[in-house]
DNA sequence: AGACAATAGATGTCGTCAACAACAATATAG
DNA sequence: CTATATTGTTGTTGACGACATCTATTGTCT
């Protein structure tokens, strides 16, 4: 079961839209709503960052319908000679039968397709259509620019030190 | 609509479990599948991060069956007094709607409880029941247990920098 | 060569998530 | 006093995450 820390939403956070003060930014007038020890937890944190980024993520690449999870099976697919579903999901670290459905609903939207395959007949070749290319060449770019804001906002050097981290994580 | 970029698993991942390779490693004999442009994106690292930070806490607090969500609000209702639902929904940044199912099932299992507001009549506000307050200390426990593995693998210096860093996160 | 094990992909199912909508009771603003 | 906003609740939807089970096919072992 997916599980998460909850945390303050960004942009889209009622807070953000009322004119009027929410009920905790009142209470902070006589004592303030507090966290507790989530403060010192770093999946904490990590999920809130995680969230930010996906909103992100989702309102950059919104005009073309691509989310993150989509966008991680699209650049696989295009960035690798006909995988076969195992081979993606294995790298994306998915279930099968996630995938199969993920996939079936890219292949309705005419994305990618599935091959059978020359030397396995339990498996497909998966690739991207030509239509299938042509959004993603125009997800990359706007994900280029997501990214490119995240730069900006984090500063060059603090963007790589954080990325540096994360990309060495492991438990 | 839940969105998350798709990333290796950590424990508990088939190529973990099964003795022979799987495709992608029998693969990386001849050519290695990549992630492609998935390696430079900041979005793509935090939710793999934030997986494996969550699945050990998940195994951490599993003998108490508490998840990050309901440690969230469990910290949130303990560390304030008598936080109305929607001050806890804000403060974390849930939909009221979603508290209060997280709420019913943490007042089924009998950890919390709402009482009547004495000065709004539409308020609850929230408590720990003394069973919820036993559990929250052996939750609190068991947190600080996975914090102390996380500061044991990344060190000291680095977790406090990524918590730092994460911690002014916005965007 | 044949039996058995493993793999690839698919479908079914369940509880929960995330989000949105709508509503009643109550508080606040004017 | 009336209009607007807030609090909490219930309903609903599509997707997620996980597990189970199945068929077709390939690989391994004897």
């Amino acid at each position: 079961m997916a599980e998460r820390w909850l945390s303050p939403r960004t942009a889209g956070n009622r807070a953000a839209s009322g004119a009027r003060r929410t009920t905790a930014a009142r209470r902070s007038d006589h004592e303030p709503a507090g966290l507790g020890v989530l403060e010192n937890h770093l999946g904490y944190f990590l999920r809130r960052a995680q969230i930010a980024v996906f909103q992100d993520f989702i309102r950059t690449l919104a005009e073309i319908d691509i989310g993150p999870a989509q966008y991680s099976v699209l650049t696989v697919i295009g960035s690798n000679r006909g995988p076969s579903q195992a081979e993606v999901a294995d790298l994306l670290g998915i279930e099968r039968a996630r995938l199969v459905r993920m996939l079936d609903r890219l292949e309705r939207r005419g994305l990618t397709i599935r091959q059978p395959s020359s030397t396995d007949r339990r498996s497909h070749a998966l690739q991207l259509t030509p239509h299938g290319q042509k959004l993603f060449k125009r997800a990359k770019a706007l994900a280029a620019t997501h990214e490119a804001r995240l730069i900006g906002r984090l500063g060059a050097a603090h963007h790589k030190l954080l990325l540096k981290a994360l990309h060495d994580f492991e438990l």
